[in-house]
DNA sequence: CGCATATTCAACCATCCGGTTGACGATCGC
DNA sequence: GCGATCGTCAACCGGATGGTTGAATATGCG
């Protein structure tokens, strides 16, 4: 009985998974497109895609042959609820973000090397 | 080389973990007495607390034969603005930051039964 | 129908994680 | 100095995690 917080907590640990959250904060994609960039096996993306959905991070919904996958953000309310009572941060910095993001796509393990990180 | 949001993210992944940092919201503390609401063992406890500042969420301070801990939630700015990219939420809620807090300490695996939620 | 494409399942492996216990190093008070 | 207190270290254990490969399932296309 892991609580929202320790899913999403632990979904959000893993560098493959943020960057995959990051591609689908652009669009919505196939599951086999969200693998291509990364190095690792189609099994493993799948995996890590279920992880996510476990969390609420993602949804699912298969059309045809394709299966895709969009980013549910709300799944983030509660977590961002509790770190900002923490930090008590100034308002959101959407420019600060993208650095961030740079920052992290380009570190990914592996990384999505061919994703266009100047449109993020 | 992991990255700081690896480390924060997993760190605050475990219900322990978040429980002794809203313990050290109210207070800095001797690592005994964080250990003390818990039913694990002082080991387990110093190990979490080793988490927790690789992650660079607190500090820790030797004061003779005591180590005293303290928050920094400034550890936590890069993870709120990655959180808050993605989810664009509405500003600070304290009150719902609160409520969430309360849930948590409530549901902490044998959690601090004697920690006074009131005054979080 | 039959083949190609899309995705997951199952089994397996190495590593990490949270917990325990017992020994050890430091520091205080007498 | 000695004994008690504070905290970490080391070794160990069971279970989760992230990865692999190969088989299985589901759908679309000709």
């Amino acid at each position: 009985m892991a609580s929202d917080l320790d899913t999403v907590f632990s979904a959000l640990a893993d560098p493959t998974r943020r960057a995959i959250l990051a591609m689908l904060l652009e669009d919505d994609m196939a599951v086999t497109d969200v693998a291509e960039p990364f190095q690792t096996s189609l099994a493993a993306i799948s995996k890590h895609l279920s992880v996510l959905a476990e969390a609420g991070l993602i949804s699912r919904e298969r059309r045809g042959r394709v299966i895709w996958c969009k980013l549910e953000p709300d799944a983030l309310r509660g977590a961002s609820v509790w770190m900002q009572g923490f930090g008590q941060f100034e308002p959101v910095d959407l420019d600060a973000f993208e650095r961030f993001l740079e920052g992290e796509l380009a570190k990914s393990p592996e990384g999505p090397d061919d994703v266009e990180t100047t449109s993020v």
